[in-house]
RNA sequence: GCCGAAGUGGCGGAAUUGGUAGACGCGCUGGACUCAAAAUCCAGUGAGGCUCAAACCUCGUGCCGGUUCGAGUCCGGCCUUCGGUACCA
């Protein structure tokens, strides 16, 4: 008979839910273990063949651990907050609040429909007040540490969302991340968490987590620490000195120009009168330009004279100031020494604008006279620099900087590329932010007792610029909690990045009413044990939650240092090369697979496309191999239907006394056992499928072996098999006759490691490394014995007859390489 | 530009520490079953050479070189694709 899935998924599917298979007990801290997969953004109403890659072979992880005796607790919730039910209110007149639950009541039928083994008990949603007033105690807490602060600052602005948007949220084309407008620069005040002050633990810690080396050296990067010297500057004709940063400081003798940012207001003060007009004129082209065409490495560079002198600290030399769009206000000091020899922008600018270039660092084999065609910003000796002549640059590095420290001229200091988190977001599907700003009493938290702060149901999404809740005059309008009068709420929303900061914690018990989680549960049960997301949130949300988790600490609610122990990334999967996107059209809809043939088959495909961490593009081709598979698995079962009841379970058998045919098997199903547990541990799951592939080709003996035997395989398939594909694991195990759910009741089952052992090997002859001959032998068979069956071998007769033997090499059990002249 | 990952049959992909390249699956070819087809089952399937056939030989893991008894795997130099980043002083 034909798999019949459908009735099979359903019937397992209502038996898990109606045993309530799946609620994690988490008071039992025994080997309890907390596998998580990133929550679902519910900005539709369905699953795609994305959510089924990710959410699938996570499960499966889970399900072997929990096979394998452990207490494990895999949740699901909605990332529910977000831009895209706004869009999609503001195109419908749908309400946001409406068209997300509607979604998420969808998925969530989806999701069980995929056989995943969430404990809906701990199911949370982002959006429900429940959830969203521990994001703003979360704020008041940073608040309260200065870690939450507002401040005017040049932002990233995209005109088709109307938001403001995080560094990371813009994309290297200077895109928006979410809609692909090309981002603005704006002067706004706005709310920032500020995460560089964990810049050093953020990267520190990355030593002590097993994450992939590409995702910590993603998040190196963007911290970015260097070292570097401060060196203080005088400003000829003025008290204000300017200090730069420079990780160069043993060039500080090849400086011929200080370059300061535009946006600076030191350049207002310097400026010349007779230079203003052109300087306020750079300025204002300046502001017109995008961070991105601003930044651009291929951009010509453009800069003006301010006919400002500074004087340089270690020669008294007098250099002008300039003013260039190259040097960042937002990095360092925002004021960088030129030293156009050794630098390849200061170079370029040079010559551009007949700066002089001064050779102070000597390369190595180059002549001290001979003019430079480039920078040259290697290591090389000082040449040029007065008593640090003849030595080493990178001693000359420290040298310097010592002595300028002792004349109070410069100090040692780090610097990070790493900004603020910058989270307030104009716009109304969020969390709002739990501030007043009064009159008298400028901004003030709302009391922790007042929150949380309703995200009211009315809003004019249709807004043009500012916040929609600021038309809200019932929300925005209220007394200080201060001083009584009136005033009026922060009408900006939070990054929907700040809920996920922290859901794992509250996975925990969604309910707990007396803060943002509970902390025994949360010392119990985090780190999470593993954590499996896309790559695409190195910087973004890996950073965040690594930053909150810090904080979590600092405040006492958590005892770790870190959010997620282990993680992994699933690959992509792409259509014909392009990324499935709704706007793209080319998304492949799961539904036809999962109603022609089933979860499990769909689910199991998935995992045997290929390595779970590279993805590939999407083909439907395999799938019909993986359908046969699952079928003949049913048909071995279904002609084996109640074994497991007509004869004495054994968990062992003596290799000796099993007949021929019986032994390969034996053998075999122990090996796929050690094989399948290691694969799926390693999310290695197309080699699992691959090896229960192999078993079953095996087990065409499989009514030639005693009823004791066949029990004992089928025992062990379907144990196997259950992770893969949890209904028809479950069908298989009551099949052959027993009583129990494997998932209520695990099993798991033991490799008899003297099956493992082989009686004969195989050693492969190779003739100057080339395979010539396999000779069998005993096993273990000393050196000499193995060398007189392979010079017995024909063919190494052949090959080595009338020649001189030069070496030969003996790999035990595997390789007998003999060197002939 | 810089950083990272990956290039293996017609296709998706296997291959502990260097040790029989191509597991497993798809597709294809032939056969069985069938009136026929589908489904299923069995056999074959990297390329080329030689042969009635088998045996056998040569070449083969992006390209060029190297180390080694032996390289998909290690080293050096390239090429291509995909991610990340982009004047960070």
């Amino acid at each position: 008979m034909k798999y019949p899935f459908q009735e099979i998924e359903t019937k397992w599917q209502k038996f898990w839910e109606e045993k309530k298979v799946y609620k994690t007990d988490l008071t039992d801290k025994e080997n309890n273990l907390y596998c998580l997969v990133m929550f679902i953004y519910p900005s539709g109403a369905k699953l795609h063949c994305g959510h089924w890659y990710n959410y699938g072979p996570t499960d499966s992880w889970a399900r072997l651990k929990k096979l394998q005796g452990y207490n494990v607790f895999e949740p699901m919730g909605y990332d529910a907050f977000g831009l895209p039910a706004e869009n999609y209110a503001i195109k419908t007149g749908v309400h946001p609040k409406e068209s997300t639950m509607k979604n998420i009541a969808d998925i969530r039928e989806m999701l069980k429909r995929m056989g995943t083994m969430y404990d809906w008990d701990a199911e949370l949603m982002t959006c429900a007040p429940e959830y969203y007033k521990w994001n703003q105690y979360l704020f008041l807490q940073l608040y309260k540490r200065g870690l939450a602060y507002r401040k005017n600052a040049p932002v990233n602005w995209c005109s088709s969302c109307q938001t403001v948007l995080a560094r990371e949220q813009v994309l290297g084309d200077g895109n928006c991340e979410r809609c692909g407008t090309t981002v603005e620069q704006k002067n706004l005040t706005q709310w920032f968490f500020k995460i560089t002050q964990y810049a050093d633990e953020l990267l520190d810690g990355l030593n002590k987590i097993d994450w992939p080396e590409k995702t910590k050296l993603m998040q190196t990067n963007w911290i970015g620490r260097s070292y570097g010297t401060e060196v203080e500057f005088k400003i000829e004709g003025h008290d204000d000195k300017l200090t730069v940063f420079t990780t160069r400081p043993d060039t500080l003798f090849g400086v011929t120009y200080v370059v300061l940012a535009p946006e600076k207001e030191l350049v207002q003060k310097i400026t010349k009168s007779e230079f203003k007009i052109d300087v306020d004129k750079y300025i204002e082209q300046t502001k017109l330009l995008t961070e991105v065409d601003r930044t651009s490495t291929v951009k010509e560079k453009t800069g003006v004279p301010t006919g400002a002198y500074a004087i340089n600290p270690v020669n008294g030399e007098r250099v002008p100031i300039w003013v260039a769009d190259y040097v960042l206000a937002t990095y360092g000091t925002g004021y960088v020494m030129a030293v156009p020899a050794h630098d390849e922008r200061d170079f370029l600018f040079a010559k551009k604008f007949e700066l002089p270039i001064r050779k102070v660092i000597l390369q190595e084999g180059t002549d001290v006279k001979a003019d430079l065609t480039e920078a040259f910003t290697e290591v090389g000796t000082m040449i040029n620099s007065g008593k640090y002549d003849g030595i080493n640059s990178d001693d000359g590095i420290e040298k310097i900087t010592e002595d300028l420290a002792a004349q109070g001229l410069g100090r040692k200091t780090k610097n990070y590329r790493l900004r603020d988190w910058l989270i307030s977001r104009q716009r109304y599907w969020g969390t709002p932010i739990p501030i007043i700003h009064c009159e008298h009493c400028r901004e003030v938290p709302v009391p922790e007792e007042q929150l949380p702060v309703l995200l009211p149901y009315e809003a004019n999404f249709k807004s043009d610029g500012g916040s929609p809740l600021a038309g809200n005059t019932n929300f925005v309008n209220t007394t200080c909690p201060k001083c009584g009068a009136p005033a009026k709420r922060d009408a900006d929303t939070m990054d929907t990045f700040v809920d996920s900061s922290w859901y794992y914690l509250r996975f925990l018990n969604p309910n707990f009413s007396e803060g943002m989680f509970d902390t025994k549960l949360g010392n119990a049960w985090t780190p999470v044990d593993m954590y499996v997301g896309g790559a695409e949130h190195a910087t973004m949300h890996l950073l965040y939650a690594r930053f909150i988790h810090k904080v979590l600490r600092d405040i006492g609610l958590v005892n770790s240092d870190e959010p997620f122990k282990k993680l992994i990334h699933q690959g992509t999967i792409t259509n014909n090369g392009a990324k499935m996107s709704k706007s793209k059209g080319n998304i492949v809809n799961p539904d036809d697979f999962i109603v022609n043939v089933g979860a499990d088959v769909f689910r199991m495909y998935l995992m045997f496309m290929g390595p779970y961490e590279l993805g590939g593009d999407w083909s439907d081709k395999g799938i019909v191999g993986v359908d046969r598979f699952v079928q003949r698995v049913y048909s071995m079962f279904e002609a084996n239907a109640g074994i497991a009841k007509q004869a004495v379970l054994k968990d062992k058998f003596e290799i000796a006394e099993l007949a021929e045919i019986e032994k390969n098997i034996y053998r075999k199903i122990n090996a796929t056992l050690a094989k399948v547990s290691v694969e799926i541990d390693h999310f290695r799951f197309n080699t699992a499928v691959a090896a229960l592939m192999e078993l079953i080709n095996e087990l065409k003996g499989l009514d030639e072996c005693s009823t004791e035997l066949k029990s004992y395989t089928l025992e062990r398939f379907a144990s196997m098999i259950a992770p893969l594909a949890p209904h028809l694991g479950e069908e298989c195990w009551q099949m052959i006759g027993k009583e129990n759910s494997l998932f209520e009741q695990p099993v798991w089952f033991e490799v008899d490691q003297l099956a493992l052992t082989k009686e004969n090997a195989l050693v492969v002859v190779q003739i100057n490394g080339k395979m010539r001959a396999k000779v069998e032998v005993p096993y273990n068979l000393p050196e000499a014995e193995v060398k007189v069956a392979v010079f017995e071998d024909e063919k190494v007769k052949l090959y080595t007859d009338g020649k001189q033997l030069v070496k030969e090499i003996y790999v035990p059990n595997k390789i007998y390489n003999i060197v002939v002249k």
